[in-house]
DNA sequence: CCCCCCCC
């Protein structure tokens, strides 16, 4: 029986500097593997060793075809045919990356006796048994004489359709999810779902500006970004909305914490890359997953999420300065409702902030706004954030249908600070504390909280095992302004160097040092004053005063050992003998609130179920 | 090559 196989193949591949045109080769399948190195949105990948029978070759599968692997469907001795996909050299060795395939039905059975090709040529060539390799690219080989034009992907016939306006071979086109650093010859179809302002920067390496988008398909998104001349060239053309041709760009992997697009890679434009308007607008539009304003408690503190409401109040335009860098931001907080009866505070940032217009309460689409917990919950604009005003899509309309009809009339329930961590109304608020991130020590440790630039905000609930003795306290300034700065004895009296005053006595003030723990670990947080207080249940001037005339205070110091409370935390990068650790803060204590805890307990319980 | 996303 003769071989289906398409003898030659690999040896056409292995000596041409681009894919075979008009070739969809019939090869087996002689192995299957997973690789150490992420897909394009962080999915497997897989590589292939793949015969002509004569020889083999690798080849990775681009990873929508994933499927196909973990259905059995491609596996060892499946013979298949390449009805899409590119060769590429990586590392001096050469790649097919496959597109497209279909399987070929086959008795399972290995065929012939294939070597491989690339030891054949390190080794000199001449241990070949086969034709010399000297095929010469995009000519009859072995035993197959394919004339299709090779497509790619779900490109099909428009796979050319790349070759923007006849120029240079830009290559085949490629779904969003297929590419990868791996491969530069490619073309994507791709509609704009973003675009960012053009920012200006300036650092050691000089001036520059920049600008990024958004592209998405039917297969995924991706985030390209563009320097100076990259600006200059294709900022105006990108219009949010339109769908363009891109190719000859780089691939870079994408830095995952600096944008939310779901892509472990993203675009670089270069200064041969090429974009082009592409009139098909069969691309898919920008996809919500809304999330009802009165959901919003499911959510966590920073999550990203897509909401749509009707804008019932437009905020003053104001300015902050940014604690971080000390620069002003333009600032705006507008209202927005839905027919749940929510509203919830949603603050735009800078430009948009400044050119925000809304006055007739329209309809607005948000999609990627980063979720707080300012209030109970708020919405904050992000960068990568977008919004559509009035959106020709089933919800919106809906909206403006019901604001119309009854909502302009209704009275929201806004969020509020007893709404703790999503666990509705429940009696959080009972000590006022600003509900934050609930965390064990444990995971407080773990996410490195409080190791960054920027301190961190966390609640956590714990006993208190030992409370130090020693120096709880500190005999403080009595200017009854409130200066709290330590005084110095002096013998005729108490100075503070602050206030330029001296006091007959100092008011003690706690500086308190507690070890408390949980069921993960446990960690030495310091309590001032008035936390202390809270948590002694007597003042520092009292304690120190009994003290000072010999009673024993120890009594108290044990009746505050095996307290359970919930402390509002601060962690804060601090350096003691030149060594970086974290200080954490009591900032506010509160008895624990057990009903809340166990509905937010509850809550990531239901979320690991689904 | 940016990478800040702030405030109360």
């Amino acid at each position: 029986m003769s071989s289906p196989l398409s003898a030659g193949f690999c040896e056409l591949v292995f000596n041409s500097a681009e894919a075979p045109e008009g070739v969809t080769p019939i090869l087996q399948v002689l192995s299957v593997k997973k690789i150490n190195a992420p897909g394009a949105a962080g999915q497997d990948r897989y590589r292939l060793i793949l015969s002509d029978g004569k020889h083999f070759i690798q080849a990775m599968i681009a990873t929508q075809l994933n499927h196909l692997v973990d259905s059995k469907e491609l596996d060892k001795n499946v013979i298949i045919k390449l009805t899409g996909y590119v060769t590429n050299a990586v590392q001096g060795r050469k790649l097919v990356i496959i597109l497209n395939l279909e399987t070929v039905q086959w008795n399972g059975e290995k065929i012939g006796n294939p070597t491989n090709l690339e030891q054949q040529q390190s080794a000199g060539g001449g241990a070949s048994t086969s034709a010399p390799a000297q095929a010469a690219p995009k000519q009859e080989v072995g035993g197959f004489q394919a004339r299709q034009q090779l497509t790619a992907g779900r490109g099909g016939p428009q796979a050319k359709a790349g070759g923007v306006k006849g120029k240079q071979d830009v290559g085949p086109l490629y779904p969003i999810e297929g590419l990868s650093p791996y491969q530069n010859k490619w073309t994507i179809k791709a509609r704009v779902t973003q675009k960012s302002d053009i920012k200006h920067y300036s650092n050691q390496r000089g001036e520059g500006k920049l600008f990024s988008v958004t592209f998405m398909d039917e297969t995924g998104e991706i985030r390209a970004t563009g320097f100076n001349e990259a600006v200059d060239n294709f900022y105006n053309m990108l219009e949010e909305g339109k769908v363009f041709f891109v190719s000859r760009a780089r691939i870079n992997i994408a830095k995952k914490q600096f944008n939310n697009v779901n892509n472990e890679y993203e675009i670089m434009f270069e200064n041969q890359t090429e974009i082009s308007p592409c009139d098909d607008d069969s691309v898919p539009q920008v996809k919500y997953n809304f999330k009802g304003i009165d959901a919003l408690g499911e959510t966590q503190k920073d999550e990203l999420c897509d909401v749509i409401g009707v804008v019932r109040e437009v905020g003053e335009i104001g300015s902050v300065t940014s604690k971080a860098t000390n620069k002003p931001f333009a600032k705006r907080d507008i209202q927005l409702v839905d027919s749940s009866g929510h509203s919830v505070r949603l603050t735009l940032w800078g430009k948009q902030a400044e050119t925000f217009q809304a006055d007739d309460q329209p309809v607005i689409a948000f999609k990627g706004v980063k979720v707080g917990d300012f209030g109970g919950r708020s919405l904050s604009m992000f960068s990568s954030a977008t919004m559509s005003v009035n959106p020709d899509i089933p919800e919106a309309h809906q909206l403006r249908g019901w604001f119309d009809a009854e909502g302009r009339n209704t009275q929201f329930q806004q969020y509020t600070n007893a709404m703790n961590n999503g666990a509705a109304g429940a009696g959080a608020a009972a000590g006022g504390v600003r509900p934050s991130e609930l965390k064990t020590i444990g995971e407080a440790k773990d996410e490195g909280l409080g190791m960054s630039d920027k301190p961190d905000f966390f609640t956590t609930s714990a006993t208190i095992a030992f409370v130090k003795q020693e120096t709880f306290s500190y005999p403080a300034c009595a200017n009854p302004e409130g200066c709290n700065k330590k005084v110095v004895d002096t013998n005729d009296g108490y100075l503070c160097e602050k206030c330029d005053r001296k006091w007959d006595a100092p008011i003690h003030r706690y500086i308190l040092s507690m070890n408390v723990m949980d069921h993960t670990g446990s960690f030495w947080i310091t309590a001032f004053n008035d936390q202390a207080e809270q948590i002694m249940e007597i003042s520092a001037n009292e304690l120190n005063k009994l003290k000072e005339t010999g009673e024993d205070i120890n009594t108290h110091f044990q009746k505050t050992t095996g307290k359970t409370l919930t402390f509002q935390m601060l962690a804060k990068q601090d350096s003691f003998n030149d060594q970086p650790r974290v200080r954490y803060t009591c900032r506010k204590v509160s008895a624990p609130d057990y009903v809340g805890d166990s509905a937010h307990l509850s809550q990531l319980i239901s979320q690991m179920s689904v």
